[in-house]
DNA sequence: TTTTGATATGTTATATAATAACGTTTTTAC
DNA sequence: GTAAAAACGTTATTATATAACATATCAAAA
């Protein structure tokens, strides 16, 4: 394969992770703004303790940091704006992993797919209509009419390769 | 698409499921065998009950299911026998259910997705080297190199259309 | 600007999923 | 028969998530 035509989504070390963190609390803002929906300083803090790292995060590590900044946080306070976020596709469950990610399309409709690496835990969203359209068709040749795609996809990412 | 090309894996409610379960722990029975591995009561009387339907199945209601059968049964020997079923392929997780399902191709080697009815809850094992393949070089265009690969599609079974 | 309904958060308790650690039994190899 | 390995029993605990109800905040209507 052609290394030019390899898009490269993962980050490096030294990149402006805080114009990453910035820019998904700024593209939430709106989301929630056109929905009516409340961005409230609960549900922003848990999106930006998410997008932290490029790493899934698991909400009882939210809970845990939470705790430190306010002592009578519950679980249900993390999982009520974990719920809220996934609803507005401000980030998504990884579910093998029981971890939830920012997501990096909230902009537009999407059918995400996630690489995961499991030497840096480091994670990508992608967004391959290749791969969910072949999802869509080879599902109908069983008859079956997709409502939702669920696609983790484990291995090395370039820099740990 | 031609209606006589679709392969409809979904079972009909008058199969003979009992086939399914004998086949299933026949199969099992000749890849322990292969392996030197111990096919031991638990572990098959696990495996038929997770054959019992097509339905993915939760690890604690085998642990009820067995405790009326064994009263001393705890979950790590649920889990134990879960572990052993998957490590030969007999069965797989469903990620996004915490629940467990028997392997449609135990026989051979392959890469399975999950088609999972929200209606009816049956699912199918479908092993398409389409998708398979399709992951594996949209992920490459990331530099990514794919070890494994999680798909569990929702929607509706041709019965439920 | 009070009332009121809706939404969000606080709080307590519990359900569900999975594993750690260690002891005992069973199986297999020698 | 004995020893090592594998499987299973047992107790305890960790990890993930939700139910149910109380209180607080917000926003629209009166
Ligand atoms: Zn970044
Ligand atoms: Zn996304
Ligand atoms: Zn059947
Ligand atoms: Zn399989």
């Amino acid at each position: 394969m052609n290394k030019i035509l390899e898009k490269n989504l993962f980050q490096n070390r030294d990149h402006n992770h805080q114009a990453c963190i910035s820019e998904a609390l700024d593209t939430a803002n709106k989301i929630c703004s056109a929905h009516e929906a409340r961005f409230t300083p609960i549900r922003r803090r848990i999106l930006e303790l998410i997008w932290k790292s490029h790493e899934p995060v698991l909400a009882y590590d939210l809970l845990r940091i939470l705790r430190r900044e306010k002592d009578n946080t519950e679980p249900p306070t993390v999982y009520r704006s974990l719920d809220f976020l996934m609803e507005y596709n401000l980030i998504h469950k990884i579910e093998s992993l029981n971890a939830y990610v920012g997501c990096s399309y909230a902009h537009r409709p999407h059918i995400g797919q996630f690489l995961i690496c499991t030497e840096c835990n480091q994670f990508v969203e992608i967004d391959s209509s290749k791969i969910s359209k072949t999802i869509l068709t080879e599902a109908r040749q069983s008859g079956f009419e997709v409502a939702s795609q669920t696609v983790e996809i484990y291995g090395q990412c370039p820099k740990c390769r």
